[in-house]
RNA sequence: GCGGGCGUGGUGAAACUGGUAAACACAGCGGACUUAAAAUCCGUUGCCGAGAGGCUUGCGGGUUCGAGUCCCGCCGCCCGCACCA
C-alpha cells in the first residue's frame, strides 16, 4: 500500500558525505545518537504508548493510523512524512487525556517479493521477512509512539487465515461470487495482467502480446452497497472533499431508463437499450452496439465485414491514444429497430467502437441533435439529426443542431405526446411512464461500479480458501482447516502459475464426498489484506479475525493519514469490507475511517550528469551561485526539476541516512515545518541543516538556563518577565490551535517564536530581573512540552534538565494550559484609516472606550484629515478606526 | 470534454467569522568574534523613490467605511475521471 514505486529509498549515502555534519566543527551540544535511544528505551520501559483491547480506564478512546508500509526494503521520504504526522496526531491526542490507539504493522503480500524470487532466487517469505527486519528498525529510530505489541504482517498465516475465515463468511453471505469474465492474459508469464499492465498491446514484464482470455474468476459483491457506499460520503465530513468526490465519480450513479426495441422484421428479438436522456427518444437517427454485444456476434456470423470491423476495433482496444483520437467509427448491420413510441417507424442497428460493453447494457439508442457523440458519429455517417429539445429564445420553426449537440434544459418539440414538457425533468419522467405503461422500458438507477475481481494468478498472495470437486462443485473448506497455508516448497524457474505446478499441494480430499479434488490455485488480491487490517489490530492475537468488543470499543479510525493515491481504491474497498464486517457480524460501525487526512509528495531537485544520466543529490555538489558539479570528478551537472521522489530519477534521499546524521528529530521537525502537510514540500540539504540547527539553539538555551523550572511562583515581574509570560501563553493557544488544524508548519513557527522570545529576555532583561529566571523557565518548559509532539526526544531531553528529580516522562504529561488572562495584551495597536487607506497607529489598553480611542485617532490622524468633513466613524474595538471624509 | 484545487516577496509560506498583508523559516546583504573559515551572535531585507511619499496578494470589474479573504468575467498552472449513453 504504502510502496516503494511512489517514493522509494535512497541508496546508502556517499561515505564523503557521512564523514562530518556540514555543520559546525565545533561539537554539538546536544548528542541526539546518545540521547534518543535511551529516550525510546525510556518510553518503551514505561509502556507510554500501550493501550489495551478493551480498556476500562475511562480515558475517551482515539484511534490514529497511518497507511500501513509495504516492506520493499526500506524506509523512504514518503513513509517519514507520513508516519511523523501520524505521530503528531497520536501523541498531542494523548496529552490530551485520550488512549491512543497507534499501531504499525506490514502489507507484505505482493508482486515484488515474487519478482525477487524470479531475479535473485529467494523465496518471497525470506525476502519479505528480511525487509520487515530492517524497515522495522529503522521506523523504530523515529521514535514513533507505537503500540509495537500489536504489530502484525499480513502474510503471516496469523493474520491471513482470519482473512480466510471473512471470505468463507462473505461467500455465505451472498458477498462473494464467482462469475466468468474476460481478463488480460499473458501467454508467456501464464498470468492476468491489469489494464495498467498492458502496454501497446503487449505484456510490460514477458512482451509478449496479451490475449483476451474468458476465466472463471471470484468477485466480492462490492455494488450490492453502492447506493449505501454513495450515500453514506456525506456523513464522512472529516474527509477531504476531493476524496468524496473522486468516490463519488467512481460509484458513478445515473437515473434513466432501460427501453427494449424490437428488431424489426418477423424475429421476436429485442435490444435493450441505457440512456440518461428517455425525454429524447423522439429525436433518435439510429441504434449503437459495442462490438462485444452478442448481436454483434450474430452479425458477424453472416457477414465477414462485420466481423472484420469487430475484429479491428479489438485490435484497437481502448488504449488511451485511441481514445485521445477519439476517432467515431461504426458499421451498419443492416439489421433495424422499431421505435418504441412511434408505428412504422424504424432505424438502422450500428456496432460502434465507442460504445462499451461494461457500461449499462452495451447498447445505446443515438440521439445526435443532444449528444455531443452521437451527433459526431452521424455527421460522419451522414445519419439524420432530428431535434427534439427547443432551447429557451429559439423558435420551433427553425432551430436545428450543427456542430454541437444541445444537451441543456429546454423545451420538448416534434415528440407527440411529450411536447410542451420541460426537458429533461417532467418530460423525462412522463417518457418513463410511457415506457413502463407499454412494458416496454422501465424506469432504473445505474451504477459505473463494477463487482471487485480478486483472482490473482499469484503465489505471494492469501490463498482462496475454496476446493473444487468434480463432484460436488465448488466447495469451502471447513472452518477448521483454516489457515489454508502457502507451501514453502516453490519453484519460480518454471512458467505458469507456481500453486499450480507444486506437486502435491492443490490435492486434497474433497471436503463434502471425499473424493480427490483440487484446491483453488490463486490468491486475493492484495487489496483484500489492506481493507480489515484496521480492525484487526484492536484485537491483534485474537483465535478469531475480530474481538467484537475490542472493535466495537476502537473502531472507527478517528484519524486515517496517508497518500492521495489510494483515494479510491484501498479506501472504497475498506468501505465496503467494513460493511460486510457488519453483515457477517463482525464488527457493528458502517464506516472505517472517520477522519481522512491526505498528505503530499516529498519531492527532490533532479541532476543529470555530463553523461545524461541521472545522479544521486549525495554525488552533487551544488554551489551558491545554482550551478553544481559532480562531487567527484568536477564535471558539470544539470540541475533539473523539483519532482516527487522516484528511483528512476534517483533523485531520492534516503532517511536512515539523515537520521544518522542529524538525528529522528531533525528529520521530523524540517518534514513538518516547511509547508501545510497535504501540500508537495521539497526535501533539501539546506531545510535539514536549518532544523539542525535549531535543535542545538533550543539545546543551548537549556543548557545556559540558570537553575530549574517551577517552583513558587515570584513576587513580581519585570516588564521583560511579563512579555516573556505574554509569548509563552500566547505560544500555548496558538501552537494547540495550529494542531488541532493539522496546521503543523505553523505550530512550528510558534515554536521558532517562542524560543525568539526568550533569545529576547535574555538580552533585555539587565536592569530589573524580577521573576524573569521564573518566567524563562516556564517558557523553556513550555518550548519543550509544545515541540513535544514533534521532536519528542529533545523535548525529554530538555525537560529532564529542567526538572531533574521529575518522575515523569514529557510523553505521560498533561498538555499545558495556556492562560488567556496571561496572554492578553497590557496595550493594543490600533490602526488608524482615512477611507480605508491606513494613515497611522495608536497605542491603547485593551477595550478602551469608543469616545476615548476615536479621539486619541483622530489626533493622530489630522494632518491627513486636514479640515476635511468627517462624515463617519467606523471603530472596531481593538483593531481598527476608519474614518470616511466627504468629498 | 466533465469535476476539483491553486495563483501572496528571491524561495517555502502566514494572515481568526472581511479589519495594520508578508508571522516563521530559507537564501541574501552588512557587522562582531576568528590568522582564516565554519559555527555562534547582532543588524538588515516586498517593490519604486535620495527623501517626503507612492505602490503591492495572477489580470479586469463589482459589493463594502474597509477585500488576499465575498461576487462576476478573464488568464495561467496542477490534480482526478474520461467515448459512462
Amino acid at each position: 500500500m504504502n510502496d516503494a514505486a511512489d517514493q522509494p529509498s535512497g541508496h546508502a549515502i556517499h561515505p564523503a558525505a557521512e564523514a562530518e555534519p556540514a555543520v559546525g566543527a565545533e561539537p554539538p551540544r546536544y548528542d541526539f545518537g546518545a540521547a534518543e535511544p535511551r529516550w525510546q528505551a525510556a518510553w518503551e520501559a514505561h509502556g507510554c504508548f500501550r493501550v489495551e483491547d478493551q480498556p476500562q480506564d475511562g480515558r475517551p478512546k482515539y484511534y490514529v493510523l497511518e497507511m500501513f508500509p509495504y516492506p520493499s526494503g526500506k524506509i523512504h521520504m514518503g513513509h517519514v512524512r507520513n508516519y511523523t504526522l501520524g505521530d503528531v496526531v497520536a501523541r498531542y491526542k494523548r496529552a490530551r487525556g485520550f488512549a491512543v490507539l497507534h499501531p504499525m504493522g506490514w502489507d507484505a503480500f505482493g508482486l515484488p517479493a515474487e519478482n525477487a524470487a524470479r531475479e535473485r532466487g529467494v523465496h518471497p517469505a525470506k525476502w519479505t521477512w528480511e525487509n520487515i527486519a530492517n524497515m522495522r528498525a529503522e521506523l523504530q529510530r523515529m521514535g514513533l509512539s507505537l503500540d509495537w505489541r500489536r504489530e502484525f504482517a499480513t502474510c503471516d498465516p496469523a493474520y491471513y487465515g482470519h482473512q480466510q475465515k471473512l471470505f468463507l463468511d462473505f461467500l455465505k453471505a451472498g458477498l462473494v461470487e464467482r462469475q466468468e469474465s474476460w481478463v488480460n492474459w499473458d501467454p508467456v508469464d501464464g498470468t492476468v495482467l491489469a489494464n495498467e499492465q498492458v502496454i501497446d498491446g503487449r505484456g510490460w514484464r514477458s512482451g509478449a502480446p496479451v490475449e483476451k482470455k474468458k476465466l472463471a474468476q471470484w468477485f466480492f459483491r462490492i455494488t450490492k452497497f453502492a447506493p449505501e457506499l454513495l450515500a453514506a460520503l456525506d456523513g464522512l465530513e472529516r474527509w477531504p472533499e476531493r476524496v468524496r468526490l473522486m468516490q463519488a465519480n467512481w460509484i458513478g450513479r445515473s437515473e434513466g431508463a432501460r427501453v427494449r426495441f424490437a428488431l424489426a422484421g418477423d424475429s421476436a428479438e429485442t435490444v435493450e437499450v441505457y440512456t440518461t436522456r428517455p425525454d429524447t427518444l423522439f429525436g433518435m437517427s439510429f441504434l449503437a452496439i459495442a462490438p462485444e454485444h452478442p448481436l454483434a456476434a450474430a452479425a458477424a456470423a453472416r457477414d465477414p465485414a462485420a466481423a472484420a470491423f469487430i475484429a479491428e476495433c479489438r485490435r484497437l482496444g481502448t488504449s488511451e491514444a485511441v481514445i485521445e483520437a477519439a476517432e467515431k467509427r461504426g458499421y451498419d448491420t443492416g439489421l433495424r429497430v422499431a421505435h418504441p413510441f412511434i408505428a412504422g417507424a424504424s432505424f438502422p442497428v450500428w456496432i460502434a467502437n465507442f460504445v462499451l460493453m461494461e457500461y449499462g447494457t452495451g447498447a445505446i439508442f443515438g440521439c445526435p441533435a443532444h449528444d455531443q457523440r452521437d451527433l459526431d458519429f452521424a455527421r460522419k455517417y451522414g445519419l439524420a439529426v432530428p431535434a427534439v429539445v427547443l432551447p429557451a429564445g429559439e423558435d420551433a420553426a427553425t432551430f436545428s443542431v450543427a456542430d454541437k449537440a444541445f444537451d441543456g434544459t429546454g423545451i420538448i418539440i416534434n415528440s407527440d405526446f411529450l411536447d410542451g414538457l420541460q426537458a429533461p425533468g417532467e418530460a423525462k419522467a412522463a417518457a418513463i411512464a410511457a415506457l413502463e405503461a407499454r412494458g416496454i422500458g422501465q424506469g432504473v438507477v445505474n451504477w459505473r461500479l463494477r463487482d471487485w475481481g480478486v483472482s490473482r494468478q499469484r503465489y505471494w498472495g492469501t490463498p482462496i480458501p475454496i476446493i473444487h470437486c468434480a463432484a460436488c462443485g465448488v466447495v469451502p473448506v471447513p472452518e477448521d482447516q483454516l489457515p489454508v497455508v502457502l507451501p514453502e516448497d516453490v519453484r519460480f524457474d518454471v512458467p505458469g502459475k507456481v500453486l499450480d505446478h507444486h506437486p502435491t499441494w492443490k490435492h486434497v480430499a474433497c471436503p463434502r464426498c471425499g473424493q480427490p479434488a483440487e484446491r483453488e490455485t490463486d490468491t486475493l488480491d492484495t487489496f483484500v489484506d489492506s481493507s480489515w487490517y484496521f480492525a484487526r489490530f484492536c484485537s491483534p492475537l485474537a483465535g478469531e479475525p475480530v474481538v467484537r468488543g475490542a472493535v466495537d470499543h476502537w473502531m472507527p479510525v478517528d484519524q486515517y493519514i496517508g497518500g492521495i493515491e489510494h483515494a479510491i481504491l484501498h479506501l472504497l474497498y475498506s468501505r465496503f469490507f467494513t460493511r460486510a464486517m457488519k453483515l457477517t457480524g463482525h464488527m457493528s460501525v458502517e464506516e472505517p475511517f472517520a477522519g481522512l487526512f491526505t498528505q503530499g509528495m516529498v519531492t527532490h531537485e533532479s541532476y543529470k550528469g555530463a553523461d545524461g544520466a541521472w545522479l544521486y543529490p549525495d554525488e552533487v555538489e551544488k554551489h551558491l551561485d545554482g550551478t553544481a558539479v559532480h562531487r567527484q570528478a568536477g564535471t558539470p551537472v544539470t540541475v533539473g526539476r523539483v519532482e516527487a521522489m522516484s528511483k528512476s530519477k534517483r533523485n531520492t534521499v534516503d532517511p536512515g541516512a539523515i537520521i544518522a546524521r542529524f538525528g529522528a528529530d531533525t528529520a521530523r521537525w524540517f518534514i513538518l515545518s516547511d509547508n501545510p502537510p497535504d501540500r508537495d514540500m521539497e526535501w533539501t540539504e539546506a531545510g535539514v541543516v536549518g532544523a539542525y540547527r535549531f535543535t542545538q539553539r533550543l539545546f543551548r538555551l537549556i543548557d545556559g538556563h540558570d537553575g530549574q523550572a517551577g517552583g513558587a511562583v515570584p513576587d513580581g515581574f519585570s516588564t521583560a518577565a511579563k512579555a516573556l509570560r505574554r509569548v509563552t501563553h500566547r505560544s500555548i493557544i496558538a501552537v494547540t490551535e495550529a494542531l488541532e488544524s493539522f496546521a503543523f508548519n505553523v505550530a512550528v513557527a510558534r515554536i521558532y517564536q517562542l524560543a525568539n522570545a526568550i533569545a529576547d529576555a535574555d538580552r533585555a532583561g539587565d536592569s530589573e530581573q524580577a521573576g524573569l529566571s521564573w518566567a524563562r523557565g516556564e517558557a523553556l518548559e513550555t518550548a519543550a512540552r509544545l515541540a513535544s509532539p514533534m521532536m519528542p526526544h529533545l523535548a525529554e531531553e530538555m525537560y529532564a534538565r529542567l526538572h531533574p528529580d521529575a518522575a515523569h516522562l514529557v510523553a505521560e504529561l498533561p498538555w499545558p494550559e495556556g492562560d488567556a488572562a496571561l496572554a492578553a495584551a497590557e496595550t493594543v495597536t490600533i490602526a488608524v484609516q482615512v477611507m480605508g487607506k491606513l494613515r497611522g497607529t495608536i497605542s491603547m489598553p485593551p477595550g478602551a472606550a469608543a469616545a476615548e480611542v476615536l479621539a486619541a485617532a483622530e489626533a493622530c490622524v489630522a494632518q491627513a484629515l486636514d479640515g476635511k468633513r468627517v462624515v463617519k466613524r467606523v471603530h472596531v474595538p481593538d483593531r481598527i478606526v476608519n474614518f470616511v471624509v466627504a468629498g
